[in-house]
RNA sequence: GCCCGUUUGGUGUAGAGGUUAUCAUGCAGGAUUGUCAUUCCUGCGACCCGGGUUCAAUUCCCGGAACGGGCGCCA
């Protein structure tokens, strides 16, 4: 953090002149019809900027000034810049017209850039370091806000995450909310960028399919032409279908739909499921791929300039909360792992009620999570916990002889992260399996015929990129992470 | 699907069976200012809907709607 251009606030703690910084140092910038030079720019390059003509656009943050001068705080993607009129450089006309312009509007300003003169400071204090203005010689409004907003984006008081979301636009003009999204960007971008180097290739598998569901949840109706189909819940048999078809390794970062009238803080009907599939490979090889994933995006995060100027972002905000800040916390490789079978007795010595053979609920997870700060493992689930399409090595059975799964899950803390397994390649037994769980043969047809021809042994895992996200940015709901998040009650905007 | 809770200006809140309904933010107007989410003055703006109890309901009761939270299930 060191040369951050800063400046206080009104509760006495400096704000980063470049907060929400978009664009990396190495990044190429061109200018466009409307700018010359991006805000975030201003401040960077101001030393060598200083008399230069230059054109800046954004939002109309705040202004003060009713005077014969005026200061406009204009905000775009990259940082805030101060914008300073008189009525000597700009004209009486101009000068009015910026001075009655609402909060939020858009405009682009031409003038010379300068640096700015540093602001009063208590004895004693150190004063920031410069920043940089552009002294207006023209501004043309772009787009005149209407008032009152809705939500006050710099407004002191708090908003109801409700209210944030019927006017999702607004709310993602405040910075700690634009730097999720610029974070959730640079999380997929390394997830990506690890299975690339590993070998995976990306694929793309249909969301309008006609099979029933896979068993475990609801699935979201629709009319296909005049034949009924649904919205996928999961990738899981396509990218199997892509493993007979010798693709070897694929990943695939996609919609998921789930038709669950759910209510919490960490499901959603539409997320995003960041999934891969690999042949030749088993539960423990995949579990080594998610690990290695995890690790490169969190390292890379903590190694990532504009990364860190989010995680300040949203510290700042957290501050004027009075909530503890965020820290990246790279973890440590390999992750642990906690067998079901030790899952369950380490619960129950802890207090917890449950038995072997039942599914760990929320509150068991607090239980076993104690000591476990970071992202853990548990594989080796029982056979009848996991659906038709997980493998099971005959032999392998659990403390109470009941036949053991080559399914796991991931979990950080109570949550959990991801569900993997080694798949069923062994169609006779996928055909009992399917069975076995009531659902019938006939139905999945289009998915066992893949395992009629031949098909390597593979293993995979989906992984929740919205909590995820949760788990960087300590973000307490899962609609925090979405854009435009689909819950039991909202499908607008 | 089950359980619990909430609903007061644009936004976030305080509060009481009879109040001029609190505060902040915002908005409008004015004064001031090389300011720093400026400061000061003046003004504007609200009790979710329907029914009941009562002399009187925004306040109590019932129902509805919207929203929030927890559980189950999952990512």
């Amino acid at each position: 953090m060191k040369g951050r251009l800063v400046r206080k606030n009104r509760s006495g703690r400096w704000l980063d002149e470049r907060r929400g910084s978009a664009t990396s140092m190495d990044e190429t910038w061109h200018p466009t019809t409307y700018r010359t030079h991006t805000l975030g720019d201003i401040q960077r390059k101001g030393a060598e900027l200083v008399g230069q003509e230059v054109t800046v656009a954004g939002f109309l943050h705040a202004s003060r000034g009713k005077g014969a001068i005026c200061f406009a705080d204009l905000r775009d993607g990259t940082g805030m810049t101060q914008v300073f009129a008189k009525a000597d450089t700009l004209g009486e006309d101009q000068l009015s017209l910026l001075q009655g312009l609402t909060r939020e509007s858009t405009l682009t300003v031409t003038g010379t850039v300068a640096q700015k003169r540093p602001p009063k400071t208590k004895e004693g204090e150190a004063p920031p370091p410069p920043a940089y203005e552009v002294l207006a010689s023209s501004i043309s409004v772009v787009a005149e806000a209407e008032a009152p907003l809705p939500l006050g984006v710099t407004d002191t008081v708090g908003v109801g995450l409700d209210t944030r979301l019927d006017n999702r636009f607004l709310d993602l003009r405040r910075a700690h909310v634009n730097a999720m999204f610029r974070l959730r960007a640079k999380v997929l971008q390394y997830g990506r960028e690890h299975l690339i180097t590993e070998g995976f290739i990306e694929t793309h598998t249909p969301k309008i399919v006609a099979t029933a569901t896979e068993g475990g949840t609801d699935l979201f109706p629709m009319t296909y032409f005049d034949t009924p189909a649904f919205l996928n819940q999961s990738p899981q048999l396509f990218k199997q279908l892509c493993m007979s078809g010798g693709l070897e390794r694929v990943f695939e970062i996609g919609p998921a739909f789930r038709a669950e009238k759910h209510d919490t803080y960490r499901h959603l009907n539409e997320f995003i499921s960041f999934d891969i599939e690999s042949s030749w490979s088993t539960d423990d090889d995949v579990m080594g791929v998610l690990e290695r994933m995890l690790h490169h995006i969190w390292s890379s995060v903590a190694n990532d300039a504009a990364c860190q100027g989010h995680i300040q972002a949203i510290n700042d905000w957290r501050a004027s909360q009075d909530e503890e800040p965020i820290e990246v916390i790279v973890p440590e490789l390999p992750f642990p792992r906690v067998e079901y079978d030790d899952a369950i007795r380490t619960i129950k010595e802890r207090g917890g009620s449950i038995e072997w053979g039942d599914d760990i609920d929320a509150e068991n997870s607090d239980l076993l999570a104690q000591g476990l700060p970071q992202f853990y493992f548990i594989p080796r689930w029982p056979m009848d916990l996991k659906p038709f399409y997980i493998h099971h090595v005959e032999g392998e059975d659990g403390s109470t002889g009941r036949q053991l799964s080559r399914g796991f899950d991931l979990n950080f803390g109570r949550d959990e992260m991801t569900s993997g397994g080694q798949r069923e390649h062994r169609i006779d037994v996928l055909c009992d399996n399917l069975r076995d769980m009531d659902l019938d043969p006939e139905e999945f047809e289009f998915y066992v015929a893949g395992f009629r021809h031949g098909v390597p042994p593979h293993a995979g895992w989906g992984l929740g990129v919205e909590r995820i996200l949760m788990v960087l940015t300590g973000a307490k709901n899962v609609r925090e992470t979405v854009l435009f998040p689909r819950d039991r009650r909202r499908v607008c905007p």
